[in-house]
DNA sequence: CCGATGCTTCGGCCGGCATCGAGGCGAGGG
DNA sequence: CCCTCGCCTCGATGCCGGCCGAAGCATCGG
């Protein structure tokens, strides 16, 4: 065996909560300051200094320093993906949570660089319905319909870089939503659109009036879906 | 945030040398008795009945009693995935080992429920080489020509229960390998047609006469692909 | 019915790691 | 130029959890 303690290594440093907590709140794909990133995970600034000292180490963060802060994001999708994983298999047992202040999070957010959420879902669920995407739980593919609609709203695959069309296990839906590079596209597109925003205290994206239109319009995505 | 301490847990689960030796140890999909499982994570029986428990309460394993032994598995392929992940980014910073008895696994060996090691990946290649599958290191597909090959060679896809083709990150090779339904379904028959044998010692496989025949005139996979 | 085997539970030891207080360094701002 | 703010390093403390020895239950064989 090549890395049976080395893979110890990696889950250790995910297992403990101040930086499991950090890691959690990097899985949105923003980049945070070391200062931010204590306060994430309730620990004084040199505790936090030290555990993001390991994650980069590790790999599982990269840095850049930026005047007097530093900021920090994960490394790779490879690692949102594993924290992704990590979280479906940790939801499985508690079901009883769901606090009043995560319902905009549950309505609306990014995963790394995706959109999640009910929106996610139901955007991964129109598309769907229309025939122009497939998703089970482990992959996805785009149609040749699907390829054509996507073209319509200014959406093409890049060359050949990361995979089109990947499902990605929604925590708080328990569904899957749209990643891959289209995943990441689609929620480009609709930050370039206006169509969301993202709120000023954390996470959670706020739908804009024209976001409402133009859900419904292009994807036949209606209100009421959205509603908790 | 709904799970932000139930990440570190599980990830602090697998972050313990033991058990994550044991975790790799039931990677190949197979069900081993605690006493060997104990062996694997080099500790005594008692130390390895409580780290069993653990991680069955988590959901990580499941457990067969039968007779006087007990039977421990992996849960669930979602746990496969998420070990995968785990040795994905535990490889990269190292680069040293290659132990001489690691020759035999490297070479072929099952991983979770398919093909894995040099075997794997020519496997890959070779159906990739010919137009029947597309894989990228996140996704994948068979071609329409593929379905047809498949069929010849006895392989169909099933209804629609799991993703029927996908991309697997080989820890030996660092390069996809064919994992997802048709994954298990090319396993089982090379086992089948007696194209490969589990070795007596361990996790490695060996490829008999007939296997070296029929990987050369069904796939094109000549011997000095998965020579060291 | 008795011994052997495999697994589990209990109790106590010990090492490792997270945590915080104090102090040092660099970058801005006045 | 000094003061403030953000971040990192060092040292000491304390707790959590892995580890094994011994003993308690199940199953299988004779």
């Amino acid at each position: 065996m090549p890395t049976p303690a080395a893979l110890a290594g990696i889950a250790a440093l995910i297992g403990d909560p101040a930086r499991a907590a950090m890691l959690a709140a990097l899985l949105d794909g923003r980049a945070l300051s070391a200062g931010e990133l204590a306060e994430a995970a309730g620990v004084t600034p040199q505790t936090a200094s030290a555990h993001l000292a390991k994650l980069t180490a590790a790999g599982l963060l990269g840095a850049a320093k930026q005047g007097r802060h530093r900021y920090h994001r994960l490394a790779s999708p490879a690692v949102a993906r594993l924290i992704e994983g990590l979280l479906e298999l940790s939801v499985a047992p508690r079901r009883v949570v769901t606090g009043p202040r995560d319902a905009a999070l549950r309505r609306a957010r990014t995963c790394y660089d995706h959109l999640a959420g009910r929106l996610g879902v139901a955007l991964a669920d129109a598309l769907a319905v229309r025939g122009a995407i497939e998703l089970t739980d482990e992959g996805g593919a785009v149609t040749e319909s699907g390829t054509g609609f996507l073209a319509g709203i200014g959406i093409t695959p890049p060359a050949r870089s990361r995979v089109w069309c990947r499902p990605c296990l929604d925590w708080s839906e328990r569904r899957p939503h749209l990643a891959g590079a289209l995943g990441a596209a689609l929620c480009t597109r609709c930050f370039e659109l206006g169509w969301v925003r993202r709120q000023a205290g954390g996470r959670a994206l706020d739908i804009t009036p024209a976001g409402w239109r133009g859900l419904a319009d292009v994807f036949g995505v209606m209100p009421e879906r959205l509603q908790g």
